[in-house]
DNA sequence: GCCCGGTTGTTGATTTTTCAACAGAGGGCT
DNA sequence: AGCCCTCTGTTGAAAAATCAACAACCGGGC
């Protein structure tokens, strides 16, 4: 709508992620967050409740976007598409800075949990419009794939990427290929 | 005082400037700057008369910008600091695309007419501060600086910067140096 | 010719942002 | 303890930016 709110907004958001890389989460004030966007104090409590809320949805944000980048045609899901699970590991390298960050501040737990549910939403449409073998409940079937992917995911960022992007869109996939022979009547 | 005015004329003569290095002035419209600057059409005509005024006003902003930049402390005068010399010839050199199109375009006579403003009056306050030569009338001697200065700026601009901004101002210096030497009593 | 589309510059109502001020909480220092 | 300073979250009035609409203009195409 009004191209105010978009605005300040991204302001707010892009002055808290820049230190974010700088400082500790705890250490900051809302008032360091509204000089870096060059924001009125105020502002920032126009948008968000306080700085917690400022980072949840920081996170949330960032998890769309990913979202958005990795997967353009909706429906497909990243975790059944090679070329969508390339992209997103591609996504993830050149965005290391925020997710490395996020993974070991204290929003570990909330960031982890968000990812799992951004994730479950569009792994769980997705088995809604395959077949999926009858002898495997949905639910478990989804808590599987999450888990496994967000564990990988998580694993290698906060191990500081000790692989390329490609290498592990590979070996990811070699275990997804053991599994879906069985998924699928 | 309003942080919102700063930024409204920032982000419009940044997207002015932008779009100069990619179209013509005259087949610019208000409507591309305010897309461009992300701002709505009507707060270009809030800061700005029309797309002239914006221009004589980025002109003048730049030209401010490359005084601030090059002559620190205030009442040094690049005409006669090599150091400050060196300041201005290398600010240009990385300002260039700007500075080549603001000469190139229509506005060469309004930009020339700025930048001769602008240098006479610093260099005025400075000739108040030193004793010059009595024999020499201050008006003339103004105007005869500022010509040489920014006739050898425009020359070098629009000739798209043949020599290096160190040669220009070893070059330029040696001229400097055989004048000074009968400027002062 | 005439009409169509886009541009210009302006208007007024609405919404957002700013600013200054506030009271309350908390931390550090004597 | 008290004092000082800073941060927090909120308020209301003022300033600005937004949006939609306007009349007027221009240039190209039918």
């Amino acid at each position: 709508m009004d191209r105010r709110i978009q605005k300040s907004r991204q302001a707010i958001m892009n002055a808290f992620m820049r230190l974010m890389s700088e400082k500790d989460f705890e250490s900051m004030t809302v008032n360091q967050i509204a000089e870096e966007a060059n924001v009125n104090r105020g502002t920032v409590y126009l948008h968000f409740a306080d700085k917690y809320d400022l980072l949840d949805q920081c996170m949330e944000d960032q998890i769309n976007q990913l979202l958005r980048n990795c997967m353009p045609e909706e429906g497909v899901v990243h975790l059944t598409s090679k070329t969508a699970l390339q992209r997103t590991f591609e996504y993830l390298e050149q965005h290391a800075s925020f997710y490395s960050i996020m993974l070991k501040s204290k929003g570990n737990a909330v960031f982890r949990s968000q990812m799992e549910t951004m994730f479950r939403q569009s792994l769980s449409e997705h088995l809604d419009s395959i077949n999926l073998d009858r002898k495997l409940n949905k639910d478990i079937t989804v808590q599987f794939f999450i888990s496994a992917g967000v564990g990988v995911l998580e694993w290698w960022i906060t191990h500081s990427m000790p692989y390329p992007a490609s290498v592990m869109v590979e070996q990811y996939w070699n275990l997804l290929d053991r599994i879906q022979l069985q998924m699928f009547e």
